[in-house]
DNA sequence: CGACCATTTGATATGGATCAAGCGATGTGG
DNA sequence: CCACATCGCTTGATCCATATCAAATGGTCG
């Protein structure tokens, strides 16, 4: 269980700010309205653990992780977020996790003392930012579910919670590495990739490429969902 | 990673209910002020996945655990609530684990509606709300941090927790069974009890009855908690 | 005392990690 | 345009932490 991996991409690329408040295409409710727009190169930092969490973000284009390192260099990929999801609330005065951009990703950025602000007259606010949270813990729950569960078990819920969550039906392109992955799942990179041979010489998956991931068979994958 | 275990324990006692509405000792803020006291004996069911949430609780005494079944009979425990702790708040409407008393356990019982309603208009609720979701949030995450470690870690991770939440400092009366333990943490009870004994031996920990742990010496163990 | 249940301890099996090599795609310099 | 380095992924061989199976011990309650 000992997986040491330190410096696992020298990639340091630096946030490259589009510099101006900007109000996006309005997707819903108040809070998109207000914040800057601003840009991160694929591997960039958009934030770190413990870092003052003085914004949250919402994904307009691209996709982002978080992520924590444990003490002997391991890495936890707490989630990923896409287009429309909303990232980096958080209760105390720092985050919790880390954070950074697995493609180029464009992020609306917005203060938080502006919608907690905002939240104290208007009730609505209010209960979307409780909403925000309580979609969180959820996610965390089905999360922790999954690493209980057998390897196979968990690169199913992976799929079909990729294929839920990107709306191209039974065709998923992902946008994460197989090390994203395997640190999201708990797993190694090397029994990722058996699983998916595995799932594929079962008919159930087709791998057109490694980044492409075709559901062949959902009846099946379901019932290897655990 | 199959350990099957159906039928784990027939005791299916039944709520014992104290029948009236009653204010119990405030200890803070306006939910304590509301709901009715309820009993419920060792081993009760308080609530079941899926059923409807109207109500939340806040343990008087004793203690409390959550979790869910797998679809193969494995249990996963999702916390353990002690006196002044609030479980059973949940976003949607319905309740996403089960709750059974671990002891004979004494909880507040708030109607969800009262407390919803209060919110709307005393912001101080809300936000006392929004806080206790982001509380559980932050446990989750926890609770999926120790998930990746190993046994080892694992434990003296569930032995560190416990002694920071029963206030007895150095010696931890725990309320739960070897099997709860085990299900708290993803692992098997053989594997729970000889990584004690193990502590032991190493000097870490005293076991001066299986209930009882003292913490020897809390440096190695946090050497030994990853 | 005897039955029952929780816990510990022992022996063995196995799923996934680790170590190592091969392969295909992408990019770079000659 | 090709030779070759690089990187992400796959595949193979072996090892090890923890599960599983089994039995002994101990504590509790009638």
């Amino acid at each position: 269980m000992l997986m040491q991996r330190a410096m696992r991409s020298g990639l340091s690329t630096h946030p490259v700010s589009s510099g101006h408040p900007v109000a996006t295409h309005a997707l819903a409710g108040p809070i998109d309205m207000m914040g800057a727009s601003m840009s991160f190169a694929r591997n960039a930092e958009i934030y770190g653990e413990n870092e003052p969490a003085d914004y949250l973000y919402k994904v307009i284009s691209g996709t982002v992780r978080t992520y924590k390192m444990l003490s002997d260099g391991r890495r936890q990929i707490g989630a990923f977020y896409f287009r429309g999801d909303i990232f980096g609330l958080e209760m105390g005065e720092q985050h919790a996790f880390s954070a950074e951009a697995i493609s180029d990703v464009k992020v609306l950025v917005i203060k938080r003392s502006a919608v907690v602000g905002l939240a104290e007259r208007d009730n609505d606010v209010a209960r979307q930012l409780w909403a925000l949270t309580g979609r969180e813990l959820g996610r965390v729950q089905d999360h922790l579910l999954l690493l209980v569960k057998t390897a196979r078990e968990r690169v199913v819920s992976f799929l079909l919670e990729m294929a839920a969550r990107v709306p191209a039906d039974n065709a998923v392109e992902l946008p994460m590495s197989r090390q994203d992955i395997a640190d999201y799942l708990g797993l190694t990179i090397e029994t990722v990739s058996r699983t998916l041979t595995q799932l594929e010489n079962a008919a159930a998956i087709e791998l057109p490429s490694s980044r492409r991931i075709v559901l062949r068979n959902r009846v099946a994958l379901g019932r290897l969902n655990g």
